[in-house]
This record gives structure tokens, sequence and C-alpha cells, in this order.
DNA sequence: AGTGCGACCCGAACGC
DNA sequence: TGCGTTCGGGTCGCAC
């Protein structure tokens, strides 16, 4: 399940295969999952170089020549880059290389997005206008975070996994930061002081980093594919967890924003509330 | 504007 | 064994 780290490790393997080489064709199995014009990116990407493969929180952008192809891999998206071979079950779209290998992406729930846009569009005209800072980013201080939470009455989990606020973390990290700043994921994202946003950022640093070394999270059996085989999911302390590292108290799991979310009661009190 | 929730998909895991 | 049901992961679009 790809965020940020997962993305991050995608992106490096690509990028040491993919530079310099042309385009020839492209196939597209699944049209929906493409959210630019179906014809303009079977034809303008033909003839294209790939100059640059970048990420953008949890984003993936090959640039080529003229173009930025977009990519959000959502939940369970991979690339694999082989040789040229029959088109493999749940394969939607297939870039063909000029030396006889292929680019093929891999989505078994079709929850996959791209798109193709002229480079200058980029940040204008593709969801990445709408990403809030990249963790590392030198911008992301406390008082970005208080001023964004200051009008968000949802509990942190779900603020936290606004794209549009800090980009990049999924349910899994999220879990994790929390945990590591000792904050409640139930706690309203408006009632948090100065120290629990410098605890987040510090935390999600950190965890971020640990995990991009290790190559991400592999929760579920994925095959192997092209980079998403990472081992963060030893180092887990309390996404799937059931005892506390710290206190040995049972981690609960409750549902926040419809999502599971894994926490110790014990560790992350709602103080102040 | 903020909030809540279904939709998008399909296979694995689970319950009977 | 076989069947039906539930779940999950990120984001968008719609209704309030």
């Amino acid at each position: 399940m790809p965020e940020l780290p997962e993305v991050e490790t995608v992106k490096n393997v690509l990028k040491q295969n993919l530079l310099n080489l042309k385009i020839t064709k492209v196939d597209v199995f699944y049209p929906p999952m493409i959210k630019t014009n179906l014809n303009e990116f079977l034809e303008n990407l033909v003839g294209e170089e790939f100059l640059d493969v970048k990420r953008y929180g949890k984003w993936l952008v090959f640039e080529t020549t003229n173009y930025a192809l977009v990519s959000h891999l959502r939940m369970e998206g991979k690339y694999y880059y082989t040789l040229k071979c029959d088109r493999e079950k749940h394969e939607h779209v297939i870039f063909h290389l000029d030396n006889g290998y292929v680019l093929r992406y891999k989505d078994v729930r079709k929850f996959g997005v791209m798109y193709l846009v002229k480079k200058e569009k980029l940040f204008t005209d593709t969801p990445l206008s709408e990403l809030g800072l990249e963790p590392f980013s030198k911008d992301l201080n406390e008082d970005y975070l208080l001023e964004k939470f200051k009008t968000k009455r949802l509990p942190i989990k779900t603020v936290l996994l606004d794209q549009g606020i800090m980009t990049g973390l999924g349910n899994i990290y999220v879990d994790e930061v929390l945990f590591k700043s000792k904050i409640s994921p139930f706690k309203k994202a408006n009632l948090l002081n100065a120290n629990d946003c410098k605890a987040i950022i510090e935390s999600s640093k950190e965890i971020l980093t640990d995990a991009i070394k290790l190559g991400g999270t592999t929760i579920r059996s994925y095959t192997s594919s092209l980079g998403v085989t990472g081992s963060y999911q030893d180092k887990l302390l309390v996404h799937t967890r059931k005892i506390c590292p710290v206190c040995n108290s049972p981690i609960l799991v409750k549902k926040i924003g419809g999502r599971s979310t894994y926490y110790c009661q014990k560790c992350q009190k709602v103080k102040d509330e």
C-alpha cells in the first residue's frame, strides 16, 4: 500500500531504469484510469524520452521531452520493467520502449490514475495543485500546522490523511506518527498545541526517513514488483500490533473516518478536552 | 468552507 | 467443500 516511502522507493528504481529511453508505443487496456484525453495519451507520448522521475507526496511524475506523466498508485498499483512479453492479468497500461523493454502498470483494483499534461501545466492542471507541504519541506513548521488545524474539528487522524495539509502520510504511517507523538488519534485537530505540532513534524520526518531507508512497508503479500518489497513492517510500533511496545497495554483498533486505526489508550491519551 | 459518506474495484479472509 | 459477506487501501464527488 504505497505511502510516501513506497513511492519514493519506486521512483528511485524507475529512475535508474528509464532515463534516456524513448517511448515507441503506448497501450491502454483500461481507459477509465486515464484522466486526461485518451487519444492524446496514446499519441503524444510516442517519441518522447524519459528525462526524469520525481515524487510529489504519493504521486509519481515521469518527465519526458515535452510532457509530464502523472501517476498515482493508490493502494495496489505497481510498475514492472521487463523485456517485452505478453500482457498479464490486471496490467492496464504498457509503455513500449526503444530498447526492447516495456514499462508495465499493474493494478488489481483499478484504483490508480494517470494524467498526461504539458510540462508547464504540471502544477496547475493536475491534482498536484492541491497538495500541501512535503514532510521534509523547510516551510513545514508548527505555525503552518497550527494555522491549518485551527479550522478543523475532525480527529487529527483524519486531518493528517488530508493531503492538502501535509502530503505523504497514509493510514499506516499516520498511526505510527501519532503513537510516536503520544497524541490520541481521536483528538480534534483544532485542539492541538504547538508542542503537538512539533512532535508530529519530528515524528513524521523520523518515521518516513527510516521507512525510506528500509524500502517502505510491505504488509500484504506482494508479488515482487519494481521497488515495492520493503521491510519497514518489522519496525511498525502500533499499526497491526497487539501489544504496546512502550507500556505493554493492549493496542486497540477502531474506525476513525472509516479507516482502521491502531493506538495505545494509555500512551495516547486525549488531554485538554 | 467544513464535514460525512458512498463510489470506485477485486481478491483475500472470514463466517456459516 | 462451497457459498455469501466483509474488508481494505487513497482519493474524489456529492449532499448537507
